[in-house]
Parts: structure tokens; sequence; C-alpha cells
DNA sequence: TTGAAATATGAATTGATGTTCATATAATAA
DNA sequence: TTATTATATGAACATCAATTCATATTTCAA
């Protein structure tokens, strides 16, 4: 008995696992995720460019895997809910593990 | 403080990640979450062709995310470790919830 | 309103990858 | 050996996405 999800539901996962699957992106999930941070401080922690960061910033927003605040001129972005970190943690076990 | 994990257990996060994220591999992944399976009964359940099964399942094996064990003329594969399900069903509650 | 700092965006480039098609290899039975 | 079934592989194509560069937008202070 096949157990496989749905083609929707797979298209889904195939999505989030995409947008997971970025080194610059990773990167940046980690940077906010002790808390909220404006753009430059990300720029700063995860050393790429302000544009390459905005961009991919923007693709965690339509993502919905961040939430953004402005304060002024600054902006700032933090994950959305745990399950983000839920997800950087069983891949990290993984690749740390044996 | 930065907890971002250092570049080369990124690039192994970043590689997991990439090979979990896509379409034709979460299908043959959950095909065999439950026990081995042929080759052929692989592409039966997933629906796609035996040669872009053969070619997934070579993605995954270079990743040591399925196991191989040959039966005559039969080949089957098997999920590696637990570690592959951890993964699909953090994705699978993370698309599936609210 | 001019300027400066912070952030966002569009275009262009370059490299990677999923899929198909045709064919090769492996194993067994007749 | 020949035929047949099961699986693997190489080449070609077509699509997509990460990055850079230049520039636009936003906000506020002077």
């Amino acid at each position: 008995m096949p157990v496989i999800p749905n083609d929707s539901i797979l298209d889904e996962m195939e999505s989030l696992l995409n947008i997971a699957s970025d080194f610059t992106r990773l990167k940046i999930m980690y940077a906010i995720s002790e808390g909220e941070k404006s753009v430059n401080e990300i720029v700063t922690e995860v050393g790429a460019s302000q544009s390459l960061v905005s961009h991919q910033l923007k693709i965690l927003r339509k993502a919905n895997l961040v939430s953004t605040r402005r304060e002024g001129t600054h902006v700032f972005y933090a994950l959305a809910d745990d399950h983000v970190i839920a997800l950087l943690n069983v891949v990290y076990e993984h690749v740390t593990e044996e």
C-alpha cells in the first residue's frame, strides 16, 4: 500500500525543500534563528553582498518562512515559525552525526 | 553571537536538502519508506519512467540516502536510515499544518 | 529639497539539473 | 548461445536559479 502523499502536497514539500537548499539562505535563516535582525546586520553576519541578501530575503518572504517589520529606514527580519528551526535541526543532525 | 554552522557543514546541509527537494525523489523515498522494493516496483508505484527512476536512484545512492541489495536480476532499494524519514516528516508537517 | 543611509529590484550571465531517448550491461532460463 | 527481463548509463535538451552589477525606492535628517 503506497503511502506517497498526493501530488499537491509533494509539490509544496518540494518547494519548501528547494528554498531551504541554498547556502546563502541557510546562512540567513541561521543568522535570524535567535531573533530578528536588520538587513544590514544579516549582510554583515552572512558575509554576502547586500543585493544577494535582499534577493534571497525576498524568496524567503514569498515562501512565508520569514516575517518582516519596518522601523524607519531599517527592516527587520525574523523566522516565521518554529518549523523552520525544526527543519534545520533535522538536517544538521543528519549531516553531523556518524 | 552567530550560531551559523561552518561552511563545510552548510555545504553538506545544502547538498542533502538539494537531493531531497525533487518531486520524483520524494516519491521514491516515500515508496520505500515502509521497506525495500525492487526498481520495478518503485517504477510502478512512483509512476515515472524506468530511466528516470534509475537516474534518481543513482543520485540517492551517491548521497547514501538509500541502500542496495541485489538478488538475481532484481535490485532492491531501501532507505539508508531513519534520518530520512525524520526529514520527510518535518517537511510534511510544515506543509500540511495550518 | 538635497543628501545620505538602508533596502529593493531588474537585467544579464553563468552554471546546474531534471527529463527523455536510445542503448548498454547484468542475470537467468531455454 | 540466444532470448528475455531487469537495471543502468551517456548524451542532448530545456528549464531554472544563484549571483553580480547597476540603479531605483524609501525614510529621515539637515
